[in-house]
DNA sequence: TTCAATTGTTTTGTGTACAAAAACTGGCTA
DNA sequence: TAGCCAGTTTTTGTACACAAAACAATTGAA
């Protein structure tokens, strides 16, 4: 009854012919990013190397690469002999994450007004205009994508590849951090505020812009890790829950 | 002649027994990368991994993760079919690496003056302490290593893991560039001003302390990445011998 | 003599095999 | 019935083998 399913199609890319070289790994690697990042798989998941393997049509060997670049980018959680899960930020992790945004977004601001440039400037409003269908249309999954992509989009402005690659690793952690202590509601930033600060880059006010961002940092930390006294709250829930499917499904 | 050599002695490490596990694993990579950060290996020297895998006594398989691992914090470059080489940075990576330590490192010393406590201060002073021994007896590897080492264990202060790991990685890089651009006294905050910033941060003045630590990091990139102009110049060059290069080689 | 091409060697990429560890199952006992 | 232990199965860790690519060296021709 257990017929053998085919291989993910993992699109052709733009890459040569038979996807050889390491091209490959590219394209698993995406694959699993966006389903973990977009919380197609949810924290805590494991990810045993075989499944995935027979999954992607090639050998463990590939797939322990990937799991290792994931792991090393805080996405999975490598635990020895004991294979790979979907991480799960503790809240301390979520609080350090949102701290170290406000730390680099604010910080990069300076050099985003200074370098900002129409046409720059013109990509990221692309970006706030698709924001605003996707929410139109209620489409969350797109609607947070395109949240955080303009985050980055803003800090790539500043040219500093170190920070905006680390910013982007920042980012994606926060929607494991959303779909593990996230209201339903949370992620995207209501009402896409994001067209404000455009107009004070647009005016060179990096002052007026990074207060901007400070409060609307802070503004989704609330919204997303909504725990003050109550993480033992939601966790006790959470352990709770997780011990009635354990009694329902295991016996 | 060529007499087969034994295994590098990797300390005993308190492991457990054999070293089983991933240990080992991390006994390699601390080794590789120590000798990355200070220096004894020389920016572009190739990796290869069968030699890696001999001196360590263990299969390629385990080098080979150890070189992923390096080649995601950019201590080495892996580029296809061609292998690991210790990274080098380039001038614009310099320029960035140091722009993202300024706004990091300002960044966190609000949380880092608000959560200074007197043991916190004492062990910064201690680094201190043996910055100048390693200076007075002229220790420069021990003196180079210890000033960063004192940047990162500021950073610790905030509590902020995320923030803290990242910047260990820009100032490993840091030495990095040091060792491809530094003039030969550089790296060593000179006369290891780091005393002054500590009495700021015990006195609570983190605008001080943040004035000071934007000055200091300034001077230091000032130190060590030397070209202002001369970098087109240095390009120029580089460009060329490629161009002859491919030249020859191509046709 | 210099450049080019071909052959041989080294080095990397990837799949597979085997050993060791963990997870699971079933049966036993209190 | 709940808890626990032993044997089995699954899953991971590591070494190894083979194919493919890059590199080096040698030879031949202009």
């Amino acid at each position: 009854m257990s017929r053998k399913r085919s291989s993910i199609d993992l699109g052709s890319m733009q890459t040569e012919e038979g996807m050889s070289g390491s091209g490959r790994d590219e394209a698993i690697y995406r694959n699993l990013y966006a389903a973990i990042v977009e919380n197609h798989l949810e924290p805590g998941t494991k990810l045993p190397e075989d499944t995935l393997a027979e999954a992607f049509g090639v050998s463990r060997t590939s797939i322990r690469k990937v799991l290792q670049r994931l792991a090393y980018e805080r996405l999975v959680d490598i635990r020895l002999n004991r294979g790979a899960t979907v991480a799960q930020p503790t809240v301390k992790e979520a609080r350090d994450i949102f701290a170290a945004r406000r730390i680099v977004e604010c910080g990069v601001l300076a050099q985003v007004v200074a370098k900002a440039t129409p046409a720059r400037l013109d990509e990221l409003r692309d970006i706030v205009r698709r924001e605003h269908e996707a929410e139109a249309r209620g489409d969350r999954r797109e609607s947070i994508y395109l949240s955080g992509e303009f985050h980055v989009a803003l800090a790539r402005v500043s040219e500093n590849e170190t920070l905006t690659e680390y910013l982007a690793g920042l980012v994606s952690r926060s929607s494991l951090v959303i779909a593990t202590y996230g209201a339903p509601m949370a992620g995207s930033c209501r009402h896409s505020e994001h067209d404000d600060v455009l107009e004070l880059i647009a005016e060179g006010d990096a002052e007026g812009a990074r207060n901007w961002m400070e409060r609307h940092l802070k503004d989704i930390e609330r919204t997303v890790v909504l725990v003050e006294e109550e993480p033992s709250v939601l966790d006790l829930r959470k352990v709770l829950d997780e011990v009635a499917r354990r009694h329902r499904g295991e016996r």
